[in-house]
DNA sequence: GCATTACAGCGTACGACATACGCAGAAGGG
DNA sequence: CCCTTCTGCGTATGTCGTACGCTGTAATGC
């Protein structure tokens, strides 16, 4: 007898392969009046509206006029839950680039079309990632994140390179700017003022003999104007994408 | 009567001034057997054990021989103590740049800095971080940085921007090669095989017709081969350096 | 038509966790 | 000596994930 995978794979839970439109339904049974996708569903507007950390079991439960433990049919665990929520919460992938774009260009997009889907399902950073992507959508990206690179004559293993970095870039920037946010809704404070509050603080802590490159960059009133996100996601960005042209130019010669 | 701070500041946790050594003894009541170093001190032994989820205040506890209330009396919440654990955690900045190292030697040994501290403590990558650094540690490390760029032309916000943009590589990286190693535990598998299956499992899933740079990737063995995971941390780091170099020849001509 | 069978939904229960609250005892000040 | 103030802690509450098993349902085999 073999096991109840065919030939190799560290077994992949059985709502992913749902999620790949694997696995029919099985003829015998009553009709499921929950699915996979609906809970998904659920799950999604519940973290949309109240944010991650109200993305109980029992809320989405309640979500659906359901009862809490009549989700584990459809879903193995919560973390499963949460990565079919990443995945459904990143939507569609942007597409391919067009085709008059150069590399570049298509990346920027690429870059930017990320960004966006993290800049309003702010949630999706808080999701604690816990492998390789698995999951269509996410891969749907992936792929169009290489055809970006297809012109290119950057090595499959480079390209692949350039994207985590590019991601992670995007994850990293969303994530800081979501903070700002967040931050100053607990506390209260306009977000505008969030940084400008944050050099006080940090002004009122440090010595300023012990702190001399942090105290001349507070002094610059560096963090008291409140520079646009989209100019601090471009620096960073450009910094990267000016990195990556050189590599591409040597690959070329 | 005017409100506990003086002049501004949005209420730096009493834990948190304590660990900037502000904040002495009250001259009555019972000498603390507990102290807040000593709280975080058995927090990270925890967590250096048994990972961020083991750190729980009655684990913690246990490890004083204190009761789980008691340490209520010296952190104000768990997220506050989690605040110190990172502190900790991160330990004293690698401390400034030798005087030969130009700005990239110094960065980059100072990115290779956290990212050893990264390596050696996973579990500082599962905090979830709430907000700009305000721990002693913390801006001593980003203090680090700046003067590792004192020599630049780039204006102090670019400093930052530029010191932000590296670390948050580092974290990223980080955060990938300790997923590798916890899935492979998890799951059962020797580390090197991890990549290896992914690319099977990937490979299993999708359609070439519909992802065909993807299964180009797969195709070339990416995955196949276990690279070393410094020259990955290599390549990423040195592609940013690039960009950021191509910036700061600009600003100085 | 009827028994069988596999599955959907759900009620109960358990163990872990963060933490609010209030009490008992210690240490120094008047 | 007593009063204030602080430390440590026991109790209790509410939330959460989820293991287990029961009940009813729908399609299949006779």
């Amino acid at each position: 007898m073999a096991a109840k995978n065919d030939d190799s794979g560290p077994a992949i839970p059985p709502a992913i392969e749902s999620a790949w439109g694997l696995r029919e339904r099985p003829p015998k049974g009553p009709r499921p009046g929950l699915t996979v996708p609906g809970i998904v569903d659920a799950a999604v507007r519940v973290a949309d509206a109240d944010g991650l950390t109200a993305v109980s079991m029992s809320r989405v439960a309640k979500e659906l006029g359901a009862a809490t433990m009549a989700l584990y049919r459809h879903v193995g665990s919560k973390d499963e839950l949460l990565m079919l929520m990443v995945d459904a919460g990143y939507g569609p992938s942007p597409g391919p680039p067009p085709p008059q774009d150069d590399w570049r260009a298509g990346v920027t997009r690429w870059a930017w079309a990320e960004r966006e889907v993290l800049r309003r399902r702010s949630w999706l950073l808080h999701v604690p990632i816990t492998g390789p992507p698995i999951t269509p959508q996410q891969l749907g990206w992936l792929e169009d994140g290489l055809r970006c690179l297809d012109g290119t004559a950057l090595a499959e293993g480079e390209k692949m390179s350039v994207l985590l970095l590019i991601t992670g870039y995007v994850r990293n920037e969303a994530t800081l700017t979501s903070q700002i946010a967040e931050g100053s809704r607990a506390a209260g404070v306009e977000p505008s003022e969030m940084m400008p509050a944050y050099g006080r603080t940090v002004a009122r802590l440090i010595d300023p003999a012990r702190f001399p490159a942090l105290h001349r960059v507070l002094a610059a009133g560096v963090l008291n104007q409140d520079d646009d996100p989209d100019d601090e996601f471009t620096f960073g960005l450009d910094r990267i994408l000016d990195g990556v042209e050189a590599l591409v130019r040597r690959r070329a010669a």
